[in-house]
DNA sequence: ATAGGGTTAG
């Protein structure tokens, strides 16, 4: 009875019925008794108050029972009660030795876990398949890949690979690796495979960015009648979100709530808004939050990363205030992991310096992927020393922080520095990844490096064996057309393996507005019309082109196609800070208390910069207007509400900072030339692609906006 | 009926 109500998660059951068989006169507790009780309990104080009533009834002298006993404080991390524990045995069987260790290992406890192994060895007891079993994770955890191996020798030339544990162990082991060749060649040689061997060869390639293959082995899995559990449905979501399914993602939640598993697991629930976050569908990914019975610190982190990833980022951080009225929730790095993105995207430096001050008040080592995190913002809000002052703290002994690095360069427009910062990895041994290739492309490509970008194309390919993703082959045709060789461009395009996405010919479509090519112009965006016709950006880019041919029958053109297809405008914003502040503006946003005075002072702006030679370009505007309406337009985009903002709250010669969410529009981009020239101020605008530094009437990155 | 597999994050 006790242990069926552990079996099935009811601790608090399992413990009311012992309780119960102690009052009951003829019946005694036996050592079988307190094991899966001590197993299931949930909390230390729970273990405690357990190993009370053991040591009353004088069960601590029990091998079996305290060898739980120990397995439980190590569990929760009371290393030193454990250890105590398992010091003062009077006799050690394999079960205790195993136990301890599991105990470190369910911990993450990996140093005390090694010197138990230790004296294992000092004592002269040979580990056997359980020792190995568990063992195993913890070379998986520390990336441990020699010792690893060197216990893989070990179970061959002590015959333990014949053990089932011992074969999933080593399969999780290498998968954790990314060695999925070893992973597969132990699947395949074992000759009894159970439910968790199935499930480790369809995490393993689901891990590795193989979720094809993890689907078949899947469908293998149940042709061979198994039946998928819990933990088989946690890969499945996670590969089906790989491979941007989205309606196999919503039979595979169909799956869950058929069987109720929401209600069993908290893990399969957050598998499951991840699931729908990573497949764009953010609004399921909120329902299903919302409706989790419970919610632990990744719930919120899950749900947090999920709104920064798909571009919410003001959402993210309204999760994120909620989260933090939860009393019995600490945030973590995760949690900083998943904000401080958001944060840099909003240009929110004041937000995410307050989350610099959380990091160093836990005062433990700095971890990379949030030190990796404050880099990026720092670099996004333009703050050059904190950057480069976080960098020198940051272990540099992968590629993550270098990544970081990288990509801030290139965002200004340095490439020969990112390329520089690249070289210097390499020489310190640090192996690049594909993170670091997209972000070397991609200053290549913003700083016109075209031998160079192709340069690490090739090699990203040929020395380390990265296959491109559609973003780098986004960023090539990027590098190409800016260059003007559109040929190149759409050859880059022909040779892709994987069908091109919009974001590849609306590429090719912003290189054909550069260079002024109406005809290659013309195709590009039939192709994006057929794939994405909702972006009004591609429209907007087309208009230009025929604009700036005098084609203004084509202009006419595109903007009723517009119309007719009812564009979804993402609703364009941009901020700036001023007195510890954020002010965002969206476009036509007139419910600013100062807009009646930013309005007046656009209109002296305006006169003055066309003294000047500003000319406005109408082809900008989708809307099908008379010219003076069409003006209006241009001058109610956010980015000169922002900057007029801040002429009017600044000192008149402080440089300006204006944070947007899209890209800058051209015109807004030649206003804010002559603007800086007129009023003599440094203006700095970070888009959604990169920084433009405004001075004197020129900009960093030319007319290429 | 002591000891093995799972979710977030640049």
């Amino acid at each position: 009875m006790v242990s069926a109500y552990v079996r099935n998660g009811h601790f608090s059951e399992a413990v009311k019925c012992v309780y119960e068989m102690l009052s009951i006169p003829d019946v005694r507790p036996d050592h079988y008794t307190f094991p899966p009780v001590l197993k299931a309990c949930n909390s230390i104080l729970d273990g405690t108050r357990l190993h009370c009533w053991i040591s009353k009834l004088g069960f601590d002298w029990d091998v079996f029972v305290s060898a739980s006993l120990v397995h439980m404080y190590c569990r929760f991390g009371f290393s030193c009660m454990g250890h105590k524990i398992f010091k003062a045995m009077p006799f050690r069987d394999m079960g205790c030795w195993n136990s301890v260790i599991s105990g470190f290992c369910q911990n993450g406890n990996a140093k005390d876990a090694l010197s138990i192994l230790d004296e294992m060895r000092l004592e002269g007891v040979k580990m056997d398949s359980v020792t190995v079993a568990t063992i195993l994770p913890i070379c998986a955890l520390m990336n441990d890949i020699l010792n690893g191996m060197l216990i893989h020798l070990y179970v061959i030339k002590h015959g333990l690979e014949s053990g089932v544990f011992v074969s999933n162990a080593l399969i999780n082991m290498y998968a954790k690796f990314g060695k999925l060749a070893c992973a597969q060649r132990i699947f395949d040689n074992m000759e009894v495979r159970d439910l968790v061997s199935w499930n480790s060869i369809v995490a393993a390639y689901e891990q590795n960015d193989c979720p094809h293959n993890a689907l078949g082995f899947f469908h293998q899995m149940t042709l061979d009648k198994f039946h998928p559990d819990l933990l088989t449905l946690v890969s499945l979501s996670s590969s089906i979100a790989q491979t941007k399914d989205c309606l196999g993602g919503k039979s595979v939640h169909g799956y869950i709530i058929r069987r109720c598993w929401i209600t069993k697991d908290i893990v399969i629930g957050n598998a499951v808004v991840d699931m729908y976050a990573k497949l764009g569908i953010i609004e399921y990914a909120r329902e299903v939050f919302e409706e989790l019975p419970r919610k632990d610190l990744i719930s919120w982190n899950t749900i947090i990363g999920g709104y920064a990833q798909n571009g919410f980022a003001s959402e993210a951080t309204e999760v994120y205030k909620i989260m933090k009225e939860c009393d019995n929730l600490t945030p973590n790095e995760g949690t900083w992991v998943c904000i401080l993105p958001a944060y840099a995207h909003l240009g929110a430096l004041r937000d995410g310096m307050r989350i610099h001050g959380h990091v160093l008040k836990k005062g433990i080592n700095l971890d990379v992927f949030v030190a990796t995190c404050l880099i990026d913002l720092y670099g996004k809000c333009g703050m050059l020393s904190e950057t480069l002052s976080l960098f020198h703290e940051v272990p540099k002994d992968t590629s993550v922080p270098w990544n970081a690095m990288i990509s801030f360069h290139g965002l200004h427009g340095h490439g020969g520095t990112s390329l520089k910062l690249f070289t210097d990895m390499l020489d310190e041994g640090v192996k690049p990844d594909k993170v670091t290739f997209l972000s070397l492309l991609s200053a290549c490509s913003h700083s016109g490096l075209v031998d160079q970008g192709k340069w690490c194309f090739d090699m990203m390919q040929q020395m380390y064996g990265i296959k491109p993703t559609l973003q780098h082959y986004g960023c090539m045709v990027d590098l190409y057309g800016r260059a003007g060789l559109l040929d190149k461009a759409y050859n880059i395009i022909e040779s892709m393996p994987m069908r091109p996405d919009s974001s590849i010919w609306g590429a090719l479509l912003g290189a054909c507005r550069i260079h002024g090519n109406v005809e290659m112009g013309k195709m590009a965006s039939s192709r994006v019309f057929g794939l994405d016709s909702e972006d009004a950006g591609y429209y907007v880019l087309l208009s230009n082109i025929y604009a700036n041919f005098g084609r203004w029958e084509g202009v006419d053109e595109v903007r009723s196609l517009a119309r007719d297809k009812g564009l979804r405008k993402t609703p364009g914003w941009s901020s700036i800070e001023l007195n510890n502040t954020i002010e965002v503006f969206y476009t036509g946003n007139q419910s600013h208390p100062q807009w009646k005075q930013i309005h007046k002072e656009l209109a002296i702006v305006n006169a003055k910069i066309k003294g000047i030679g500003y000319i406005p370009d109408y082809s900008f505007v989708l809307q099908d207007v008379e010219d003076d309406e069409k003006e209006n337009i241009l001058n109610s985009h956010s980015e000169r509400l922002a900057i007029v903002y801040g002429i009017l709250n600044t000192h008149p010669k402080a440089s300006i900072r204006i944070y947007k969410n899209l890209r800058v529009c051209g015109d807004c981009h030649n206003v804010t030339k002559f603007i800086s020239k007129l009023t003599e101020r440094e203006i700095v605008v970070r888009d959604s692609n990169r920084f433009h530094h405004f001075k004197d009437g020129y900009c960093s990155c030319g007319d290429y906006w």
